[in-house]
DNA sequence: AGTCTAGTGATACCCTGTGTCAAATACAAG
DNA sequence: CTTGTATTTGACACAGGGTATCACTAGACT
């Protein structure tokens, strides 16, 4: 545990705290900036880009540069704590959290569902027997209206 | 047909007189850069970005201003000829191709193989009634070493 | 506390893509 | 074929997202 993080611990959210602790486990200090995009990304309700974090760090006082919080934010990618969201347009969302994940999203507010079990397992070998590929990674979004957009 | 179109069908691949005669079918004129990515969109041998384009077009000693083959290759995802890629990292490139598409990619060499069944149906409808969704479209994109990169 | 190294921030810059608008031209009508 | 007109082009300015640079700052460890 950094001594930097000691020692603010006890006023951050657990998920902050928690995802600091995975910096220090891959070797990387928890420095101010980066605990201010943790706590900015853990405020956001579904997927942001960086400008909405931005934005959000502003409005709440003290805003790290804008190249910090790009570094940041890949470095998250990096360590497979953020994952960035692919949609029908704009493909620079992010959406906290950890491992193999897709989601669903909703093309007219932007609401997002993450989910895990993506089924694609036969596809990937009947794809990798047809084509000769070994296949190592995939992307699935899909996209829709929401049930409160539905309604509307 | 237009009549730029038949004027100069005869010195041009079957390929793209074809993709010309469905912008006539939509409602749009046959222009020398229109015709102009279209050739170099069918001389790639995979998917290709906008780069792409204007250096076969240069090399080929004749390219539109880039704004054009800009507005072309949107004109063309937007009558659904032209297919969008999404890579890991480059978002960005298209393939020739109608209608519902997806792609196994190589990450090391880029090369490309197109597959049209997906098989998500039961995810989707698993997802539909799990979250409240109606999901209307979806993205799948499949990475890994294409055959001849695994050799190597 | 002092040293060392990772990290920061300001800014200049790059890349991809779009808005503007005068000039060019495909197409259809005569 | 000529003419009219609405579409398209091209040059360029601009915007947005992201990176490179580099002097400076500040965690981490002793
Ligand atoms: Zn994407
Ligand atoms: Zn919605
Ligand atoms: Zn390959
Ligand atoms: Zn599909």
């Amino acid at each position: 545990m950094s001594r930097y993080l000691k020692a603010r611990q006890d006023s951050l959210p657990p998920a902050v705290t928690n995802l600091a602790k995975q910096l220090v486990a891959a070797g990387y200090k928890v420095t101010a900036p980066r605990l201010a995009v943790l706590q900015a990304a853990t405020a956001q309700t579904g997927a942001f880009n960086v400008q909405e974090i931005e934005d959000w760090l502003v409005q709440h006082g003290d805003s790290p540069g804008i190249a910090s919080i790009f570094r940041t934010v890949k470095l998250l990618c990096d360590l497979n704590l953020l994952q960035r969201v692919h949609g029908l347009d704009d493909c620079h969302r992010y959406s906290l959290g950890a491992g193999h994940g897709h989601h669903v999203l909703c093309t007219r507010c932007g609401v997002l569902v993450r989910f895990d079990n993506c089924g694609v397992q036969e596809l990937v070998q009947r794809l990798e027997q047809s084509t000769g590929f070994r296949i190592s990674s995939h992307l699935v979004e899909l996209f829709g209206l929401c049930p409160r957009c539905l309604a509307a």
